[in-house]
DNA sequence: CATGAATGAGCATTCATTCAT
DNA sequence: CATGAATGAATGCTCATTCAT
């Protein structure tokens, strides 16, 4: 689990193929590179490990050199994804109504333009991972859970505290995060792009003071 | 499959394996509910055709009497989905705060009754509908589109009436979508299963009061 | 066919059962050999894919490698088939009777010969080959023009030395393809398998005598 | 077999599905007439029974309460094919050169006549019986036998009377047959359209002269 | 170690044929 | 006797995977 390149390094020349490649893992970061332009793209199924290697230019058996199946290489990156998204979370420290507000608006503002700037890989996050393969649809499930206990501890730390008012924590938590994907998934689909500044400041609003006037 | 196959008529045949199957719509109803479970369960790609007319008990070319292709069957379910849950939704009218909270409350509380009464078909919409094909993506986007728009005009009259408070109502509305998808999508991974009601009370008071106490 | 199958993996595969097959060349000609055979035999729509990899001896796979498609393989062996004949083919130089009626015959034997020594390819091009596509159907048509008008010159050159009669030079052009075509047919159908040689003495003759007496 | 309809009755108006049909030969003749149609425009394979029933206006069952199979109904048509060629050829009485002259350009005449009268079912006869079951191939290599056997007849007495020269009779009556069958096949071709007189002309005089001049 | 030709199980789709109405 | 909905064997084609070079 090597970490995501987030940055995809430019990849200067055309036609590279068969020209020397040094390092092991450059090899396996190109084809998942690829992998993940891929996938993105077209879906898990509709791609084709051709397409990938032709987009990763290496050979097909060098895929299977670095991946046991197509789909260890979708697992591959979305654990890559998952871990990445995960390491953007921090916990919310429930000092004050205050301190909790801006670190909200922190958190959310850093995970949409982490996941803006990788919108291939979002798409797969948000709508081409599920139903691939049971141990995938397992995984999901796990992040989704760690992601729904980590928003409920810091929910009922802030209830301990008399910051979060009383009420169902676990389906706070999955409003909030449904709330946060939603605004993602419209901007995958392309209905609407708003900056991730605009998405936190409207989450932190919709948070303290509900939809109603006064 | 050595040899010429001269005799390669008597191909067809009627077998009475199938229970008599008396009206046209019968037929058409039962492949679409095999379609509705194994796409349900597998996924419009996992699923194969031959899964589809096992589950409906018709044979194979029956199948392709009814439907154009596989595609075709997995579109006319999603757009029975998606006429289903636009009929649900009833257009919020803004008379008073409390009756606005009432009525949240109830759609909320429909939506979620009516989908978890069809689970096979929730993961359809939740999961599996996005990257099948450019017509269906677009007629997702496009439920989106006028799901938001409905939402967004209840939000701006809402507005008008001094009982929304101000700020982006398409973002708004996102997020109340999101809150809604999210508890469904869970309840569809099975992560946890809360009452519709529950549900409903829940989105009910984030909007009234956000999470902070008092 | 009940149930999910997620274990859809380890699909392809190899399995030493074919000779070890070491040129590209020798794979693509296998294959196009083996359709000779079936397309020969069976005719364009009677002949599966199936049939020509299992004459062929390689994977249903290997076929698609070097072919788009059924109809390329057969559009593949038709263009080799129409060169082949055409290159047989020599124009008439018109010098004297004498040298036209050794001309003919020359020409008439050696097509003959090349026909009958590949009897497959001459069933597809006598029986098999109008009608399986407009495209092929329009090379068949041009090839005949071409053969058409390669005659047409040779009498009409004939004319100008006064070797040849008057007369519709077209019409006698498609009586003498006619003629020849139709003893190679008999062959086809093993009617009667008379000698080449015995076919050129008798178009000579006919073209030289016509049939009656004195 | 009920012979050849040879002159399609005008069928004024449309819609007629349904309406009583009288006749049981009725119904059999607006299949074959149906199939007859179907067959010439797109061959034996590509012909669906779909499409004859369509063309026929009759319903998928009956088709099958009057023909065994497709292949029955084709063999149907091309038995009918063949009777009625064969009832046009005239056995030449081989008085005088004159006479037989005469005689040939009759028969050429009227053959072509008909056949192009008829170029559905030439296209058939000349491009399409081949190939599609043995038993079919069996017939059509029976007809041309019988057809071959005539005209060696013919030449036959012809050389007993001292009017036609010596040779290999049944080459000398291939080639003929194959330069009017040309001539048509050109003609379904579209290659060039000539009149039926001109082709009698032309053979008559190939027949009579050879190609070459004085 | 990288390569890519070869593999074959699997799939969507077609259509000749049957038979209950 | 006519009908046409239902049937399912057969087919063309794809693509994940393997392994000799």
């Amino acid at each position: 689990m090597t970490g995501v390149k987030w940055n995809r390094t430019a990849r200067g020349g055309h036609n590279r193929r068969h020209m020397a490649r040094r390092l092991t893992a450059d090899m396996r970061d190109a084809i998942l590179q690829g992998a993940r332009e891929v996938f993105g793209k077209s879906g898990y199924y509709a791609a084709s490990v051709g397409d990938i290697v032709d987009a990763a230019e290496v050979a097909r058996g060098t895929f299977y050199k670095y991946f046991d199946s197509k789909r260890d290489a979708f697992a591959a990156i979305l654990d890559d994804l998952l871990v990445t998204v995960w390491q953007q979370m921090r916990p919310i420290d429930p000092a004050s109504e205050r301190a909790v507000r801006r670190q909200i608006h922190e958190n959310v503002a850093a995970i949409c333009r982490t996941l803006i700037e990788n919108l291939d890989l979002t798409r797969i996050l948000l709508a081409q991972s599920i139903g691939v393969d049971p141990d995938l649809d397992e995984k999901i499930r796990d992040f989704y859970h760690r992601l729904l206990r980590l928003v409920e501890e810091s929910l009922r730390e802030g209830q301990r505290l008399g910051i979060v008012r009383q009420g169902d924590v676990s389906l706070l938590a999955t409003c909030l995060i449904g709330a946060v994907k939603e605004m993602l998934f419209q901007y995958v689909l392309g209905t609407r792009r708003p900056e991730p500044e605009a998405m936190a400041v409207e989450l932190e609003r919709l948070v303290a003071e509900g939809i109603y006037a006064s």
